[in-house]
DNA sequence: ATTTGTCATTGCGCTAGCGCAATATAGGTA
DNA sequence: TACCTATATTGCGCTAGCGCAATGACAAAT
């Protein structure tokens, strides 16, 4: 199914999925995906899809949203290299309660849901690695319930910045850039806020030297100053 | 460890961990188990302890709950008899994200971080059940998330009592109670508003005769009209 | 019977952030 | 060069819901 496969088992050796595997056992896993490669812009599936597919990006960047009845849409995620989605639907026989839309040209691996519910029974720690993985969301998720109902939009939005550029693990040290392609409009999605509340806090931190963006593409040049605000720390 | 085991049995073939298993295997990792009681009110662990217990509710009823940095308190789950907690944290070496409470008598089964290991890895299909429970908060915090993000007070409250009252599975025909102390402002905190707010909107649907409330349990007398509050449809 | 503590109600003023409209900026393309 | 579309900025008025304070209701404790 795979043309470069020793190429690609570099990549997912670095997965957290697949942490703790065999190369046997990665590579027989490996033999069962399907590697395809998607547009910018490109839907993978629709919130309400029947859930049968689970997927690893090797390289680019998914974003996952959901609307309301009232078509007012909030993205919960944006994947990117090495990491999984999908997981949570695959196992329960339901429709996904996202849509998966490419922002850059991606390529993803992907399996069936039934692949993965064998996978799993073969190799019980591919079990363990799924339960971490969900568990980091749940974590993430409660993190942003309780920033929702307890913290006002500035804050929120430094959070959602500092958590696109990767900023919590890798420290708040020197200027951090957020690698994809990302309007306003997405980050009032991300915050809870509205489009305008978001285009005057970013440029008032612009002109404080906060941040710098050209081309829809944003640099945190002060992460430390962001982390106190996110904070509430005036 | 566990004084009436055959009762205990009974229990746990209901509850959706175990699902799939045999009963020797349940059997089996029922002796590794802690059946521990609480009173009303008692702290189970805090956010920021060290993971290393996993617990199942036989009977009575857990609070999760999350502080932010000013003290302001957040409800993310009401566990009851059969619902499992504690599976975040136990696998990912790390700290409780939540700080867990009895609101009522309540008797758990609990297991140690490396047992659970242990059981996941002897028993893959516990594996796939703790993936499926995980995955079922990770899509009601998604929908938590889109909630508090474009929804107003009201809707979000009427969510709350449903969700509450368990009305989503049982479909929305009939009266509904919810079987455990709630005030106010614990309706507040999971919800995302102020006390004060949550106080305005319940004495107007007593009013209109939407729900019952005496000595802190409330009835929702017509969950259908809420289903409709709750989906803007005013 | 009185006190104490917990929880709920309600009035009132205030403000954070929404929502709309008008305008500006910047790539892409023909 | 001019045009088009998508995105961003900014001013302005408005309101949902907050935050405080005063009061009330009820139960448990002494």
């Amino acid at each position: 199914m795979v043309e470069d496969t020793s190429q690609l088992l570099d990549v997912l050796t670095g997965v957290e999925f697949f942490r703790g595997m065999s190369p046997t056992g990665l590579d027989a896993i490996l033999r069962l995906a399907d590697l395809t490669s998607f547009d910018a812009d490109e839907y993978l599936f629709f919130q309400g899809d029947p859930a049968d597919v689970f997927y690893i990006v090797v390289d680019g960047r998914v974003k996952l949203t959901q609307v309301n009845e009232e078509g007012v849409q909030v993205i919960l995620n944006y994947p990117g290299p090495g990491e999984a989605f999908g997981i949570v639907a695959v196992l329960r026989e339901m429709a996904f309660p996202v849509t998966a839309q490419t922002v850059e040209p991606t390529r993803c691996l992907a399996w069936r849901d039934s692949q993965l519910k064998q996978m799993i029974l073969e190799y019980p720690q591919l079990g363990l690695n799924a339960i971490r993985i969900l568990s980091k969301f749940i974590v993430e998720f409660q993190e942003r319930i309780k920033e929702l109902s307890t913290e006002r939009v500035e804050q929120r939005v430094a959070r959602t910045l500092l958590r696109l550029a990767g900023a919590e693990e890798a420290g708040v040290s020197g200027s951090r850039a957020i690698d994809f392609r990302l309007t306003r409009q997405d980050i009032a999605e991300m915050s809870g806020a509205t489009l305008f509340t978001i285009s005057r806090i970013l440029s008032a931190w612009e002109r404080e030297g906060l941040l710098g963006s050209d081309a829809q593409h944003i640099t945190l040049l002060q992460p430390a100053r962001l982390q106190e605000l996110a904070e509430g720390r005036e």
